[in-house]
DNA sequence: ACGGCACCGAAACAGCCGTTTCCTAGCGTG
DNA sequence: CACGCTAGGAAACGGCTGTTTCGGTGCCGT
């Protein structure tokens, strides 16, 4: 039984400075994890044993329970049964986050003026890093030339990155599960004199310094996989941000490839 | 400036041992705050000494004000900038409304059902929607055997479809833009008596009735782009459906890859 | 080989934590 | 008023926290 319900349920029998705890407690139901019994104690006004019995009568036999019941709420969210539809909606939720988050980086423009100044682009990504790779290629090569992903089916990154020089960009998803040499690849990009967008979750922290820009992108989900929803979100900002620096030239690439399309009637 | 940030930035003058304490408070980003330092640094696997000087080279002078930083942060929540970003705060908007109408799909349970009891699973994608095919691939293999991704580069499709059959599954990524021959590559695979998953956007509606589920997902965004995201949300929900269902067996392999990775240090 | 140096954990340490004990205040009852 | 009883805080207490000190270790440059 969650802590807010042990206090509905136990309510009555508490005694009037016990409920005024409870009362603070419920107030900070979503951090109460954050605060020890004492700063909760003087929050809510009353005594460290008054708090301390509280937690006695609410079913706990500790305060170190009640703390490893609230971390295990937040790393639960929702008990995850058969009918999935309650913690569905709270992983939307997490993912609208993570998208609002992403997409609200002062690095986007940034990022995008480097892609669209570049004399060539290369998109690296490995494993589930690589599908958001070919996708940004793909929605890159509408609006400019000379883009690229890397590396190609059984390649080694080494020798496709060997050309990629000044005036270039590459872009590095740098998700978690990185391959091993992935520091050793950043640091001989940045010295090749290429502009790098590292995109990476923020486990992705230490190698920041060695990108020119770095877009902080969470992969992490309130499922047991990892969710690449606001990188694919991002990619496409990133490809309108593009679009609109290159201006005509860009538009006109587009339509061109969509008439091309039509015309050999490829796609309906 | 935010602990994440602090840590990319100072990272190149930590000492090996505090590099992997600041990797540790990376994983547990979200949840840090309700830690105490000495469990940190156990669960870091470095002395409380390390952890205490870590977090002066941060720029904190206490882990008191670690903590306080943190809570801060929790509460500040959604305040940003409100210059150039207004559109894509709409963008933002959209893609979450999107998705929580993409996860709310009575189907997906279905789907997944399908997924864990098929004999094969293939998942067929083009253009846009291959990457999306490339990464459900690729966390489907994590929870079962058998599954693959078509076309298969430069292959045509007809050839890759041949041997699917009765028992099998097949995920068909249907978004807008359709390659030719779409309708028939539904009708051939419904006749085989495989199981047809179909992930698409509404424009594919008249597709719908050829396959067993229709897993609908918008992709038009409000910039020049699609986007992706639903579709990639989708995935890791899909995933995690077949995850729930294999049950142990799956749970089992995850882990088995997860170890042959850091056996091979094939990742960091 | 040597000293200097950075790193880092063990241990010392002061202080705070949460629990428990103890005791007073307040109240109803006889 | 005396008594019993409960509520609740002050303070005692043991334990653990986070910081600092200290010494061992490995790695340089000389």
């Amino acid at each position: 039984m969650r802590i807010d319900e042990r206090i509905a349920r136990h309510h009555g029998e508490l005694s009037p400075q016990e409920q005024r705890a409870a009362g603070t407690l419920l107030e900070h139901l979503d951090d109460l994890a954050t605060y020890r019994a004492a700063e909760l104690a003087q929050l809510a006004g009353v005594s460290k044993a008054t708090m301390s019995r509280l937690f006695r009568h609410l079913g706990f036999t500790d305060f170190d329970e009640v703390r490893e019941h609230l971390r295990a709420l937040r790393s639960a969210g929702e008990p995850r049964r058969v009918d999935g539809t309650p913690s569905l909606t709270a992983h939307a939720a997490h993912e609208a986050e993570t998208i609002g988050r992403t997409l609200a980086q002062p690095g986007i423009d940034e990022a995008a003026a480097l892609l669209a100044g570049a004399a060539r682009v290369t998109v690296a990504g490995w494993r589930n890093g690589y599908p958001v790779a070919l996708h940004l290629r793909q929605q890159l090569a509408q609006v400019r030339p000379d883009v690229r992903v890397a590396p190609a089916p059984g390649q080694v990154m080494g020798e496709e990155l060997a050309d990629v020089a000044a005036g270039d960009a590459l872009v590095v998803m740098g998700f978690r599960r990185r391959p091993a040499g992935f520091a050793e690849l950043l640091a001989e990009a940045a010295r090749s004199g290429a502009g790098v967008v590292l995109v990476a979750d923020p486990t992705a922290a230490r190698h920041a310094a060695h990108a020119s820009v770095w877009l902080e992108c969470d992969v992490q989900s309130r499922l047991a996989f990892d969710s690449y929803a606001a990188a694919m979100s991002l990619v496409s900002v990133l490809a309108d941000g593009v679009l609109a620096r290159v201006g005509r030239t860009g538009q006109q690439r587009v339509s061109a490839i969509s008439g091309a399309y039509t015309r050999l009637a490829e796609v309906e």
